[in-house]
DNA sequence: CGGCAAACCTGCGAGC
DNA sequence: TGCTCGCAGGTTTGCC
């Protein structure tokens, strides 16, 4: 579920609530998601200050006072909410159960289990096997024209597939990689190395656009994600082609009857949803 | 090295 | 109603 929009939201929300208070409890449900969670999870956590709370790629950061970092992956189906009861029952998916200094608890719940939970001390961060060999951020300065094209010119794989590649650029998954290739008018099936400047400078425009109206629309709600505090987000509405097999697409004039509308294949074992017309 | 399929896991909707 | 199948926002592994 959660990409890049989706991970900033909840980090955004936790940030008002979350920023500033110590962790008075850490509770563990499991050993641990797609990984067993670290050893001395809770000793680390327990009775710190969370100072700063902020987003790489899909992972969501808390920088802790004692200069740890805890990293949440949500995977496909995680959610991390403000638990309002907190003496009921746990799900059988709550897998954490965090409370801080006011009061609050939160719940990392996640049914799929493809999340993951780290530690890892702020220096190391660069240099951490999550981290380091993800690629640059979309929103941020050095993502530009000249970088993109270098890192696709020599590649043999179609876009579509180069763009999940968290290695190329961080934060894309399957829905904002179809809606920005889209609004770049470039086909999926292009190999990467062929697109030319002015592609790629689209390219570039569109990844920004979609993650910053995405960001602004609270993320995409299709079946699991919520922010911190169970709200929806509601950038699933402005949609131009993901999940919209056979229905028109927003840049065509003709009929879905004669065009077929929107079409969907599989790239690397992934569903893909494009206009044959508007994406070249 | 590069690229793809499969695996990890649960839940849900469609179709029979 | 109840079963099976296919599919889902991600990442890693292993194979060619």
């Amino acid at each position: 579920m959660p990409e890049l929009p989706e991970v900033e939201t909840v980090a955004r929300g936790l940030k008002t609530t979350l920023e500033g208070h110590v962790v008075t409890s850490l509770r563990q449900n499991r050993v641990g998601l797609r990984m067993p969670f670290p050893v001395d999870l809770a000793r680390r956590v327990e009775g710190r200050r969370v100072t700063h709370i902020w987003r790489r790629a899909k992972y969501l950061m808390l920088t802790l006072d004692s200069d740890d970092v805890l990293i949440v992956h949500l995977g496909m189906s995680g959610q991390l909410v403000i638990r309002h009861d907190p003496s009921r029952e746990p799900s059988p998916h709550d897998h954490l159960v965090m409370t801080t200094d006011n009061g609050v608890t939160y719940v990392l719940n996640d049914p799929r289990r493809f999340g993951l939970v780290a530690l890892a001390h702020i220096d190391e961060l660069a240099t951490h096997k999550l981290f380091a060999s993800i690629g640059p951020e979309p929103l941020g300065e050095e993502f530009s024209i000249k970088m993109l094209a270098a890192r696709l010119s020599n590649k043999n794989t179609p876009i579509k597939s180069a763009l999940l590649d968290q290695r190329v650029v961080a934060g894309l998954g399957n829905i904002y990689v179809c809606e920005a290739l889209f609004r770049a008018g470039i086909s999926p099936l292009r190999q990467a190395g062929s697109l030319n400047r002015a592609s790629v400078k689209r390219l570039v425009d569109a990844i920004r656009n979609v993650l910053d109206a995405a960001i602004e629309a609270g993320g995409s709600s299709l079946k699991d994600f919520v922010h911190h505090d169970g709200k929806l987000g509601y950038f699933q509405h402005q949609f131009a082609v993901y999940d919209h097999e056979g229905l028109a697409c927003p840049g065509c004039d003709c009929e879905v009857a004669q065009t077929g509308g929107v079409e969907r294949i599989v790239q690397a074992g992934r569903s893909t949803f494009y206009c044959p017309r508007k994406q070249r």
